[in-house]
DNA sequence: AATGAATGAGCCTTCATTCAT
DNA sequence: AATGAATGAAGGCTCATTCAT
């Protein structure tokens, strides 16, 4: 029983790896490239395979690049998700952690601006379909940030009468810009900081404060 | 005096009449399908010309796209230069102006989705070039964004320690957020007020008043 | 009478001088460029003229270049047909007439480049038809040249048993060889002599004397 | 040794006959309809293949055509190549070598005239580049035929102040002209014959004997 | 399972020609 | 008579996708 079902255990296992390969490939390429002007033999170049290969596991250049936007929205999510809106119970703690989490993520930004070119350019004008599906992306983001926002609400460290949804929205705004600021930035790094700062400043103080 | 120069004017200006509606036609079926996905073809059908037509009036494809992004840019820069930075002398002043500036800018969002697609989507993506001298668009918007901060600064009424250009860029950020959220908004309107009213407030008071 | 005539003949007087004038500039951006590398717009251009004002003169593309091969035959035959095949009475007399002949031809091939090139380039090739018209060129300068080798079996010193047309034909080639030499050659004027002085002998007296 | 080898062995003899099958169809269709009037599509519908396959074996229009010309130059340098310019001792040696040349040479021409056409007409004016190209296969002609006469000159039986180059391409110039001849020829054959002897004739004795 | 040869839809672009002014 | 704006046929070329091996 083991035998035969742990050869079709490590056949799956090495579909599943292949999988990943090709959508790691397409990723690269995409983001260097762009996606309009990769072709699917790029991709295939990249991992050394031949271009039917591709076709035994994605239906077509469309899908693996949602699989690809998939998996950084995944990424970039995750970032976010490693803190508990639950966990903060004032003003200051919430602050704390949005600083943790920001660092975090322009962190991502400043190490990996593939994801940001991918996320909040490539995807966004693949196709008007795509598009949808990338703006969903950043109504995820957003929701993920509403959390935050509603337990401060809930917990009272935040006035009962804010917009939850459209700040959380505005506040995805900041990441996005953020993200296409570090882009182009001379010192990814430096510039990282300075967004932490400001965009935490703003965020819990506005500009005038 | 008349004669002769009004012959070459009319013709001047029926070209610049045929431009105009070709650059009009072009952002019309951009928007609608995408650049990649548009042809040339699908521009002169919008106008009824022949195709050849097209290529007397501009290089090729990337011209057209590159013009139409052009104009839309101006015409959006149009309605936040609209108000002078010089002119508000006090925090109550300036947040007033930047209401009034929210209300036409995203009035203009909520009006013509297109031109939000146009410059945060399509114009993003098209090729690595036209990428980069979009966020010059983005830029050139945050740059405009500053000089109102700095007036500010200037005048007393906002923290010397602002850090005026990432502050600008982040609120950037939540423009194009609102412009992205009114693009699949049910009702752009109301939609819209929300924005002006929630990313005001944060603006101006953080999320923590 | 005189009136309106002289009108009416300035107006044919001008049309021609416009004819020729096009032939003139065509000439020129044919052996420039190439009879297919060459557009309407280029002749037009070179004159200075709207090229709708082409088509008042010529038919279409291939009518100017048929006019074109047509004056240029018409240049290099005048150039054989200066001599009289009659005038010759002894082999003396005709070697020395072909010299003077060969020297016109080939000081023509060597000052205008552009005639070897339209004639035995550009015109052989430009459509399968004018192919045949090139071709049917050649065949009259072979004509031109079996005129005067008659003239001499006639009188007596070229041999009786002369294959006359092949021979013209043959010498034709040599013409046409001395021509593509010409076209490429770094010292024309030297080369145009070497040629009149090898082309002579191995006509008249073969390689072996 | 065998298994592996000879699958990628025939891969690769496939790929070989494709393209020699190319060259082929391309040199049939360019000789009929002329290399400007050929689209790729005749080429690969001579062939049943769809007009993408071509462009797995040529990069381009240009490309296809640079080998179908370098396809017939082989085939006709071989026809003279074929006789060692060593071989000949004296002055009727050498006549009967030349006679047996031509004899090949113009029995290739009267066989197949696509190749003149293709070598004298197409390959001339198809593109600037592509006249100096063929010029050069003039120029190896011209090469092959000098070797002939040095081998004369050097033994003794051609007289030392023959302009070797130059004659050597003058003869070139009858090997064209017989060439262009045979392609409008009734009866080619009879006309190949007269060539024969005549252009023998007129190169050896010149026509004055 | 992997490959890559074959395919043809589709698109950009050119340019000869027409015709209203 | 002169012009040049408009046209669309035509063609080169790319590349996603299929399928026989």
């Amino acid at each position: 029983m083991s035998g035969v079902s742990t050869a079709a255990d490590r056949a799956a296992e090495r579909a599943e790896q292949r999988r990943a390969d090709i959508v790691h490939a397409a990723f690269k390429v995409f983001t260097q490239r762009g996606y309009h002007a990769t072709g699917i033999a790029d991709i295939a170049g990249e991992l050394g395979i031949g271009h039917g290969t591709f076709y035994r596991y994605f239906e077509n250049k469309r899908d693996i690049l949602v699989h690809v936007l998939a998996d950084a929205a995944q990424r970039l999510l995750s970032v976010i998700d490693f803190d508990e809106p639950g966990d903060t119970d004032s003003l200051a703690e919430y602050r704390a952690q949005t600083e943790r989490i920001c660092h975090r993520l322009f962190t991502l930004f400043a190490e990996s601006p593939e994801l940001v070119r991918l996320l909040f350019v490539e995807g966004l004008a693949a196709d008007p379909e795509l598009t949808e599906l990338t703006l969903g992306t950043h109504r995820a983001i957003a929701e993920g940030t509403a959390l935050y926002l509603r337990n401060g609400v809930h917990k009272g460290f935040l006035p009962a009468d804010l917009d939850v949804e459209v700040t959380a929205h505005a506040l995805v705004g900041v990441i996005i810009s953020c993200g296409l600021s570090l882009l182009t930035a001379a010192d990814p790094v430096a510039e990282r900081d300075r967004w932490i700062r400001a965009g935490t400043r703003v965020m819990f103080d506005g500009i005038a404060h």
